[in-house]
DNA sequence: CTGAGCGTTCAGAATATTCTAAACGCTCAG
DNA sequence: CTGAGCGTTTAGAATATTCTGAACGCTCAG
């Protein structure tokens, strides 16, 4: 590996264990094929990176999901070749909806099952007050508000449509109902 | 802690545990505390959820840093209070800038330095062919315009401006130099 | 058939992360 | 002053993640 590709393989690698969406290692590999002419084969993306096949071929699935990476047929070889997709406006895409708005709606079910949770046991022995019951629904309303249009706006956006920062901006001043004070 | 309290409580928790900027604990706070009527001190969030005070004291800092909690001082109390915040929009401003940008960046420098190095090593022993230098330049060409273009829309977005979708779209085709086939 | 050449699975080693509890040091009431 | 009441630091225990190498099983050339 010449030195720039060393460079920009650590760089990315760096880059991916802090993003949330990639590890390091798959960040490594990304970078690496995605300065390759020609397709790798997993064993030399592994003799490249110092790591066991073992590990590659598990770690790459994960890159082939999100279509960072394409399992390509090289004439003449039995052996898989890998090589880096460009188009990176459809990996964005990928993470927006798999990602993104799939951690939303985790979060919005969260509220919706507390909410349900709240209707039902009105009356257990450690239910709220009314007047917490009430405050409690007023929350989880302002986080379904927000959340429901953030995943709107992503949704819009991955369809290429135009999206308002404006206009989700103004959702906040709806809710945040005031904590009581003493 | 009552049951719909709990059953957020442990939904967010789970959300946050996958969304790669919160960890499980910091949602399970947040959660607890974004449902209560009062600012809760340290010590009470750590009975609640059953951690150690050590634990919550540094895993609190880290929602304190995304304006997720504040520090509120509570009357006639010495110990430390917090309160959930609810301005959701400040807080992905945030996080559109202190971490995505900011990885954004860190994959541009990347790309900036393996440039300089392909530069500066055009000699060195394991220097690529002039061929290869100029396919290499060439994608990290594209890397560059489109993360460049990434990090110009969220700047957009997060000053509440109107983020057009197409026009990112559009980046994609003028970049993704063919692999070479054989 | 059959065995060489693959990728995958799996058990356990290596490493990193998370969590605890004790020690520490600051602050402020007395 | 001084010590009770705090939050923080820290060393190490508990746990989770990542990685390896051997075993496995599939496929296909011979």
């Amino acid at each position: 590996m010449d030195r720039a590709t060393a460079i920009f393989v650590d760089g990315i690698g760096a880059a991916a264990a802090t993003s949330g969406i990639l590890t390091q290692l798959q960040g490594r590999i990304f970078a690496l094929l995605y300065l390759q002419p020609r397709a790798l084969a997993l064993e030399e993306i592994a003799a490249e990176l110092q790591q066991s096949k073992s590990n590659i071929s598990v770690t790459i699935r994960g890159l082939v999901e999100w279509h960072l990476v394409r399992l390509t047929p090289v004439g003449g070889s039995r052996k898989d070749h890998y090589e880096a997709a460009t188009n990176f406006w459809r990996v964005m895409q990928e993470v927006m909806e798999r990602r993104f708005r799939w951690n939303l709606r985790q979060a919005l079910a969260a509220a919706a099952e507390a909410e349900r949770a709240l209707e039902q046991g009105a009356r257990g022995s450690d239910a709220p007050s009314r007047e917490t019951a009430a405050f409690i629904t007023g929350r989880l309303l302002g986080l379904k508000l927000f959340f429901t249009a953030v995943d709107a706006a992503i949704g819009a956006f991955t369809q290429g449509k135009v999206v308002d920062g404006e206009a989700l901006r103004n959702v906040v001043p709806l809710l945040a109902p005031a904590t009581k004070r003493r």
